[in-house]
DNA sequence: TTGTAAGCGTTATCAT
DNA sequence: ATGATAACGCTTACAA
């Protein structure tokens, strides 16, 4: 492009395979198999490829490699946030599978909106993923079709669906939340109210919600609309949602919060307003953050495996971008975890 | 490769550039102007590209891309965990610094081992990334000789060294806990009590012990042996330190901790134990994570506003990749936050 | 086992 | 303003 006359067919200007293989005494594809497939190589050649890659510190050109074999070894991943939750621990699975099998993990962040979701997973095609993976089974309207198209192999994360095998790992977010609805309606309550995770473009959150309703129907109950309340991730919006919610009286004997940090908060408002847990009231949420464990009262909730999560879905997709077999459970254990915060309804 | 003979020179096979030009009837060299200089493309040719464009629903091979034009318009950062202090706040504002700029974030974690950050940051060069970003000024010894011989501009996050101007972008750490510990001198402290970070590979966590360190030599103070303990970042480890340091009389007055969840520890452990905050004990923390304000009592703390420093690191780096002046704050402010967890020495 | 050379899908130079 | 074509740095089919 600069010096297009001084590029003589096999000349090597640069530190690049060209040069790697002048210097060596072999041809450019010599030097490629001692890299790739050192097995098809005589042991001699072998080791004077590596003496001279060593010596010029050669460090192959990954995007030409990709172009060659139309393959990235990248797979991208849009995550809602990456605080929320256990997605962490979701995303220290999926590196610890991948570099294993030398892939990289490519992470974006859609702050739970299907828009930016899509805008992310465009630029991950363009940008030459092998695969995606996305929380959550319901995603925007063009994206089924756009993955179709492209032909990009993807994965949906922390839902189960029994109806789409194979599309999602995770847990049964409903199942979940209807064991634990029935576990607590066991202790005898009545009055339920819930502080769910705002549900918008968050098809987990509704399952839950959902979950919770139907373990009630079952016995002819529902939750009041004014001990029904939405918040988002935060410790106040637990404590303000909790507080709105034991205003409306009959009280709920128990209330079911959406993720930790609304459970915390409802927790530590409950110990503010003096009303004793779990004797007047009992408190479950759901993920297993430390500090639930660690407050006066610990926390009954809900406790999924994540970093097993991660590290399925890493073997799946890699499976599925290899074109490979592979046996994966795509149903992730939900765990009820009972502690002190929980306990037989009053009176 | 499959059909080497099928292939005539400008024909177009696979949905690619090729076919968007023969079928818009203009050279590959147009449609690729059109692409990314519209301006000096003719409207009309640039309609009627983008229109063939649009009905194929083409998209750019960005590998292709990146090896033509020498650039991946992807950045690489390692973190050493995700989820720890406020790195999150950090990826968030790296991430809306270069969607608004179109580059890519490239995130890989090291656990904090020095090792692993060498080998992410080796496989981000292989990969072809434009630039690296990684947290701390302390790294692997080769590595700054890497990234020299690669040419691989980089920041340092997180730190802030007045001798190395451009270097790092982040807080003064060791300046902060300097004047922390002072304000807690002024209280009348003399006894301390540390319950610091892990400092392994972990050059922040170093800078602020010694912080702390330095301050009390002024008035001629240090921090017994058995009143300094080294945690991870845990508020089961919080709570354990500082069992073990009340253990030890004379017990300290004021205790520092490394982080916000070893300082929630510190304090959950001091209402268990009786023993009263601030009255007969101080406690001070760094990070301000959400529960310290939660808390029945609140904690002092200092606060760097992470998103600000992802936001800075992220116009700074992009502009070393793009040769660009660019006056940029290296400096971030670490903010004392007093709350009810600190007063006077008691007596 | 090793070499030759086409091909991966773009960009960019140069000529028109 | 547009077109023809070399080049980007590798992999791999095919030949030797």
């Amino acid at each position: 492009m600069k010096h297009p006359k001084s590029r003589i067919a096999g000349a090597a200007q640069t530190v690049g395979l060209r040069k790697v293989a002048a210097i060596a005494g072999v041809s450019t594809a010599t030097v490629s198999r001692a890299m790739n497939n050192p097995e098809r190589v005589s042991p001699e050649l072998r080791e004077r490829v590596a003496s001279v890659v060593r010596h010029l510190g050669w460090i192959p050109h990954g995007t030409a490699r990709a172009l060659a074999t139309r393959r990235t070894n990248t797979i991208g991943a849009v995550f809602p946030a990456f605080t929320h939750g256990d997605f962490g621990g979701t995303i220290d699975g999926l590196q610890s599978e991948f570099s294993k099998r030398d892939y990289t993990l490519l992470l974006a962040r859609c702050d739970y909106d299907y828009n930016q979701e899509f805008h992310q997973i465009r630029k991950f095609v363009e940008r030459g993923v092998d695969a995606v993976l996305m929380v959550g089974e319901e995603h925007h309207h063009e994206l089924a079709e756009f993955l179709a198209r492209t032909g990009t192999p993807h994965l949906n994360m922390y839902v189960y669906n029994a109806q789409k095998p194979g599309t999602s790992i995770g847990p049964d977010n409903h199942k979940a939340l209807v064991r634990l609805t029935r576990y607590l309606i066991g202790l005898g309550h009545r009055r339920f109210g819930v502080i769910a995770q705002n549900t918008t473009a968050n098809d987990r959150a509704r399952a839950r919600v959902q979950g919770i309703r139907d373990a009630l129907a079952e016995h002819g109950l529902a939750v009041r609309p004014e001990h029904f309340g939405l918040g988002g991730n935060s410790i106040h919006e637990g404590r303000e949602l909790f507080r709105r919610i034991v205003d409306h009286a009959p009280q709920p004997t128990a209330i079911i919060c959406g993720n930790g940090y609304l459970a915390v908060g409802a927790m530590l408002e409950s110990q503010a307003q003096g009303i004793r847990v779990p004797d007047a009231m009992s408190i479950a949420g759901w993920d297993d953050i430390e500090i639930m464990t660690e407050l006066p009262i610990p926390i009954t909730t809900i406790r999924v495996q994540a970093e097993e999560v991660g590290r399925r879905v890493g073997r799946r997709i890699i499976a599925l971008v290899e074109g490979q077999q592979e046996v994966t459970e795509f149903e992730c254990q939900a765990e009820i975890l009972v502690r002190a915060s929980t306990g037989p309804a009053p009176g």
